[in-house]
This record gives C-alpha cells, sequence and structure tokens, in this order.
RNA sequence: GGCCCCAUCGUCUAGUCCGGUCAGGACGCCAGGUUCUCAUCCUGGAAACAGGGGUUCGAAUCCCCUUGGGGUCACCA
C-alpha cells in the first residue's frame, strides 16, 4: 500500500511552502487509496515544544487535510506504527544506532563543536572546501573506551563509503551526487538524540512509508539517507522533491519574512526602544525587544509581531497558513492555489477542489522549476469563491470570522444590523477580512469621526451648485420624517436628485455617504443607512453639516 | 567557492517525454463601457519560448556551451 507522510519539525505555524508538501503528499496518497502520516520531527530539544505541534494539526485540519495516523488531533491520526513523536522514538534509534557502530559503520568523535568552528573557519580562510577529517578514525580502541568510560561528550559520525550516489527522483529524474562529496556526516548528537538524518530514516523505514515527498532543499539530503538506508538494511523508498516557493521579489519565503519586514521598518523610523501603541502599553516588551535586536535568529511571537506592526503602519507579509487564514482567506482557495504552485491539471482548468485534486494528482505532471507565490491571482480567486456562495453561507462565514477575531463587529450590531452587514458586503469583498477594514466606520462611536477635505471630499460636498453640503442639509429633515426601509429611503434620495441634482443619484447619495461613513467608500448606501440605524445616520449627518465651516476652511488653505 | 537543481507572456502555467496549428488559458496590466462610492461586471488590447551553437526538410520541443536564478555544504530540520 502507498503510504506518504508529513513531517514537520514543531517551531511554530505551518508556513504555505510545508502546506503544499502537505497537500502534495495527501493528494498522493488519497489518490492511490493509500495511507497519509503525520509525524512531528522534534529531534532538536532547543526548539521543540508539543503546542507547536498542534498549531500545525490546526492548520491542517482548515485546510481540510486530515491524516490517517500521527498525532491524535479531532479524529485524526492514531495508528500502529507509532509513536509520531521522534523525541519518543528514542529507543528505536539508539538500537539501530548501535547496530551501525558495531559493524563499523559508525564511529564516535570526540571533537568539540568550538574545534569544529575553527577548522571550518581555517578551511574557509584557505579557500577550501571543509570536511571532516576523521581523526577520530585514527583513535585506538582504548582511548575511544576510556574516553567514553570517563563521559567525554562524543558524537556518532556515519562512516561514508567510497563511490558516487544516484538518486533517482520522480520529478527529477537521476541525479548523481559524485564520489567524495559527502563527508562522514553526525548522525547521533552529544545529547544522545539522533540527528535528523538519521531519525528520518528510521521512521520512514519503520513505519512503512514507500514515498518520500518533500521540498527540494532536501535534494542533497537524499543521498545521506540512502546511504544510511544501505548501512541498515533498508528499502529505499520512492522519492520526489518539490520545487520551491518563492516571493514575487525572488527571495525565498521564509517564516523570517516577517521579522524581516519589521526590523526594516524599524531601522527606517529610527526606533531603539519599544513603541507604544494605541492604549499607550509597550508594543513589544523590552526584554524580548532586546533580545530581537541583538539576534536576527530571534523570531517575535505572533502577538508582539502584530502589534509592533500595527504601530509601525505597515503591513507583515503573510507566510504561514494561519496568517492567510486571519487575512481572510477561504480554506479551499488557499487549497486550490497552492495546487497550482508546480502542479496543474494538464488542461485549462485552474478552480478545482481537493476532491479534485485526489482524483486527479500523480507526481508526473508535478513541474522541476520554482514559483512565486502571487497574492494578486489568490486574492482573484478568493473573490470567486465568495461570490460563488449562497448569502447564508457567507453570513455564517463573516460571523465565524468575527467571533474569531473581530468580536467588536459583533459587540456593536444586533444580529439584524450584522445579517444586513454581510449581505450588503457580499459581492464587494475579496476576502473575509475586507468588510471590516473598510467597515471600521460602522461601529465607530459618531463623535469621533473626522472628515478630511480630500479631493474626492471637496468634490462631493463643496464644489457644484448646489454644493454636496446644500443637498445634504436638505435631506436631512426629508429622512427626519422618513420611514426605515430602504424603498422609502430611495425613494427619498431619488426625489431630492430629480428635484435639485438633474436626477443624478450620485449627486446626493455621495455627500450621504460622507457625512454618515467619514469616507467615500462604504457599501450600497442604502444598504448602509439601514446598518447604521436612524439614529446613528442623522447624528452623522448633523455632526457633518456642524464640519461644513471648518471643511472649507481647510480646502481652502 | 565545491556539488546539485532549474529556465515559455510581469506572474502561475498548457504545449517538451513521442520535433511539424498565427505558442493556448488564468491572474495582473492597458483602453473603453455599466454602476450612488469602492469593489464587481462586460468588451477589446499589449504581452513569452534567456542567448549562442549544433542535429533535422523542419526545434519551445533533442544535444552541447554560455548566461541568469535557486538549493545545499551544522552536534537545525
Amino acid at each position: 500500500m502507498l503510504r506518504t507522510r508529513f513531517a514537520p519539525s514543531p517551531t511554530g505555524h505551518l508556513h504555505v511552502g510545508g502546506a503544499r508538501t502537505a497537500l502534495f503528499c495527501w493528494a498522493l496518497a488519497r489518490h492511490a487509496d493509500g495511507r497519509f502520516l503525520l509525524r512531528i520531527e522534534d529531534t532538536d530539544r532547543k526548539r521543540s515544544s508539543e503546542s507547536a505541534g498542534l498549531g500545525f494539526c490546526d492548520d491542517l485540519k482548515w485546510l481540510g487535510i486530515d491524516w490517517d495516523e500521527g498525532p491524535e488531533h479531532e479524529g485524526c491520526g492514531g495508528g500502529d506504527t507509532g509513536p509520531y513523536w521522534q523525541s519518543k522514538r528514542l529507543d528505536l534509534y539508539t538500537r539501530h544506532l548501535a547496530g551501525l557502530v558495531e559493524s563499523g559503520q559508525a564511529y564516535p568523535a570526540f571533537e568539540t563543536p568550538e574545534e569544529l568552528q575553527s577548522q571550518r573557519a581555517e578551511a574557509r580562510k584557505a579557500k577550501r572546501a571543509y570536511k571532516y577529517n576523521r581523526a577520530a578514525l585514527d583513535l585506538d580502541s582504548e582511548t575511544v573506551a576510556a574516553w567514553i568510560a570517563e563521559g567525554r561528550d562524543h558524537v556518532l559520525r556515519f562512516k561514508v563509503p567510497a563511490g558516487e550516489i544516484r538518486i533517482s527522483d520522480e520529478v527529477l529524474g537521476e541525479i548523481v551526487v559524485p564520489d567524495g562529496e559527502l563527508e562522514d556526516f553526525v548522525i547521533r548528537k552529544a545529547d544522545g538524540f539522533p540527528t535528523y538524518h538519521f531519525a528520518v530514516v528510521v521512521d520512514d523505514a519503520l513505519m512503512g512509508v514507500t514515498h518520500v515527498v518533500r521540498g527540494q532543499e532536501h535534494l542533497n539530503n537524499t543521498a545521506k539517507h540512502l546511504l544510511i538506508q544501505d548501512a541498515l538494511g533498508f528499502e529505499h523508498p520512492i522519492y520526489a522533491h518539490l520545487s520551491l516557493i518563492f516571493n514575487p521579489d525572488g527571495s525565498k519565503m521564509s517564516k523570517r519574512d516577517k521579522d524581516k519586514a519589521l526590523r526594516a521598518a524599524v531601522k527606517e523610523q529610527g526606533l531603539e526602544s519599544p513603541p507604544l501603541d494605541d492604549s499607550g502599553a509597550a508594543a513589544v516588551d523590552s526584554a524580548q525587544w532586546d533580545r530581537w535586536l541583538e539576534s536576527k535568529d530571534h523570531q517575535l511571537d505572533l502577538e508582539s509581531a502584530m502589534s509592533l506592526a500595527a504601530v509601525l503602519g505597515i503591513e507583515l507579509p503573510e507566510i504561514d497558513v494561519d496568517d492567510f487564514r486571519r487575512a481572510g482567506y477561504l480554506p479551499e482557495v488557499l487549497i486550490n492555489y497552492l495546487s497550482l504552485l508546480g502542479w496543474s491539471p494538464g488542461d485549462d482548468r485552474e478552480q478545482f477542489d481537493l476532491e479534485f485534486l485526489r482524483a486527479n494528482f500523480s507526481l508526473d505532471r508535478v513541474l522541476r522549476s520554482p514559483a512565486k507565490f502571487d497574492r494578486a491571482k489568490l486574492l482573484a480567486f478568493n473573490l470567486d469563491a465568495i461570490q460563488a456562495m449562497d448569502a447564508d453561507r457567507f453570513h455564517g462565514l463573516l460571523l465565524e470570522f468575527c467571533r474569531n477575531w473581530h468580536p467588536e463587529f459583533l459587540e456593536h450590531m444586533d444580529e439584524a444590523q450584522f445579517r444586513l452587514f454581510a449581505a450588503a458586503n457580499h459581492e464587494r469583498s475579496k476576502t473575509l477580512l475586507d468588510p471590516l477594514s473598510s467597515g471600521r466606520f460602522f461601529i465607530e462611536p459618531c463623535e469621533q469621526l473626522r472628515w478630511t477635505a480630500t479631493k474626492p471630499v471637496r468634490k462631493a460636498l463643496l464644489n457644484g451648485d448646489p454644493a454636496g453640503y446644500d443637498l445634504l442639509a436638505e435631506l436631512l429633515p426629508v429622512l427626519e420624517s422618513c420611514a426605515w426601509d430602504a424603498e422609502s429611503l430611495e425613494h427619498a434620495v431619488a426625489a431630492l436628485a430629480a428635484a435639485r441634482a438633474g436626477d443624478k443619484i450620485g449627486k446626493v447619495a455621495q455627500p450621504l455617504r460622507i457625512a454618515v461613513s467619514g469616507g467615500t467608500v462604504s457599501p450600497p448606501i442604502y444598504d448602509t443607512l439601514l446598518i447604521l440605524g436612524r439614529e446613528r445616520v442623522l447624528r452623522r449627518i448633523g455632526l457633518c453639516l456642524e464640519a461644513r465651516a471648518s471643511l472649507t476652511a481647510e480646502a481652502a488653505s
């Protein structure tokens, strides 16, 4: 049976590159009625935590990718080839490691990281390629035994046999790594944990993984894995290496891009201490701030990163699946778009769902060349998906989206208002976030609205004869006595437009829009009025009329 | 730098394996149009085989070189 696995390291959320890998692994397995497993690669004790592992699970579930074996999470996981955390499989690795030492295919080495570091630096200075010099192989067995007995720190290195290595890859074809390219790499660290290379080989073999689908950054590692498999007497799985996903500027899409953007903004604005947010609190606590500035390896937690971005006035690039979720993208759209990065069904069809992918996926249609991530196309797909759904579904999704991340909209609107809010925004929204970012004015206290004399505002309110302001003043008493439903409101506006503005609805609607929203953009005007309700509409028109003098002055200066 | 991978419109791609349609689609862009704003929506348009050598009657397609891009060289995964 065909078995694939996705094996992330638990360093936070799932990023889009990983999501695509998981998706292709999933599709390959499902297409062949095989099994898809999830395994947490947490052999690096410094960067592992169990909660981060679960972040992946949430992201995968949200995308609609389920797994047959792996960590148990909301109905997924389980299985009898576990445990699925590498940190819980130590005895397995130890056993296989011992076998290699016994057969002379691996050996202990006692150099400290510092010693190796300086050797590398030397080689670099002499413009030589560095390779471990196998010094430990010259140690006699008594010395080795004595050093181990006294508890001296040591690693286990794999003794790389001579000869070229041929990698057979389903998407790249045959790749030959020349003889002498590999050094005797470490397979067990001084802390007793296996390195990635060793753990991955043992796990894939013991878990019955038949197809390894992973990013192309692992291509060079494959040679090492092949060697370990031979030494251990395991079969080689079938490999497929996926091209990388890049930012539009050609750089590799990385988790660090968010920190990169923030650092650039901090530098540009010349900040030395954490800036304060609206409430006067530091956007980032100072201990973390110092650490963050000190080392480019340190990443801000999501919370801090978002509040810092807000203060700095920059947009954080979406990198993780969770970022796209928060930005209001639909999971089926992200899946669809990701599928198209490096794979295509072979005809002109571009929009499809998971089921279509499952039914049609095959490795021989996977592209070798790297792809840039194009947010504009993703956005267009998201718009299509939103437009294609019915009103109830859009309302439901928007409601859930607000509950998760923007509860203030629910606090300031009753159920009927929110339903109208959803309906009025449905066809004009590219994301679930759009209605909220363009509709802040709906939930803002009337007194906080400010009108500024931008060009379109001047045009709508101050210019012309009669000026928009004049029409607005005439409209106010009409609305005061108007029945509060779409038809009546429309009639009132139309009547005024017919009488005073040459039947041009916009001449009345636009001043009205500016008065109630503070800006020139809103949902259709009658919807906007109904969502706000009579009281707020009348109040805002009044406030806007009061601002006429200062606005006129501002426009003149 | 060593080794490895990649190369069709700005972007994602079809076509490449099994040489032979004005190189097709989508997003974006540009120009018109519809609309109470924005977003939609409709119509039209510009836009690519990286370069150079071969092989061949014929090359986007096969071969070689060059150039460009990327990956990797840890007691990270």
